[in-house]
DNA sequence: TCGTCACATCGGGAAAAGCCGAAATGAAGT
DNA sequence: ACTTCATTTCGGCTTTTCCCGATGTGACGA
């Protein structure tokens, strides 16, 4: 019932690590839309080496952020919706027990920063 | 309109490497049920040093997870319910380009996990 | 089989994050 | 004004992350 301090499984861990860099930002934008892109083009869109950009985008497969398939010599890569939505989910569950009678699912405009 | 790539944020950015830290996380618990505590109690809580913790803290304050106030020479820190939903619905639209249909705004509690 | 192309993995160097103890700041109380 | 106590800020060390070039792996075509 009440969400009693619960250590944060390791799937939500991964995706949160994953989106902490700006560069997989960066990166997970390019799959907007439902694009797929292969290692290379990704990495030549970015500007990062082939080896860094095939790092990075295993660091977002593994955040559940993006999946990944073989066609032929070539690996395409795209977003995976389903799978961000489940850890996304999972997110708000375990912010819940810190934001009690918030309505945590709403979207305030602009409340005032604190600094 | 559409999502078009927009490089997210940097509040959204500090609130993602606020959480990105298994430390920070335990942390972050602490404050469940709206609990409010002094920077010596997490220390004491997580096993910590004073000066860690304060930094910590700072982090998750600058994430906009917590808040804190001065209470005589104490400094009282508690979730920030408000602004973490703000950062989360943020969050989503940012991942609302890739995740397209999938229902991402709402809240479901158990989506099987993929994995 | 051999070569090639795309990607993954392997060392390694630079930058950032995490942690600590020590010193500085701020707010009481004496 | 001085002392005390909680917190913050300051060097410094250790660990992790980020990025690269070089080497390994798997798939295709000649």
């Amino acid at each position: 019932m009440t969400t009693h301090t619960a250590p944060l499984d390791v799937p939500v861990q991964d995706f949160l690590k994953a989106l902490a860099s700006e560069t997989r930002q960066q990166i997970l934008l390019l799959f907007a839309d439902g694009r797929e892109l292969t290692v290379g083009e990704v990495a030549s869109c970015c500007g990062l080496g082939q080896s860094t950009t095939s790092e990075q985008l295993a660091v977002l497969r593994r955040g559940g952020l993006v999946t990944s398939t073989r066609d032929g010599k070539l690996v395409r890569y795209r977003a995976d919706p389903a799978t961000i939505g489940a850890r996304l989910a999972d997110l708000q569950g375990y912010l819940a027990c810190c934001c009690p009678p918030t309505s945590g699912t709403d979207s305030q405009p602009d409340p005032p920063p604190s600094r």
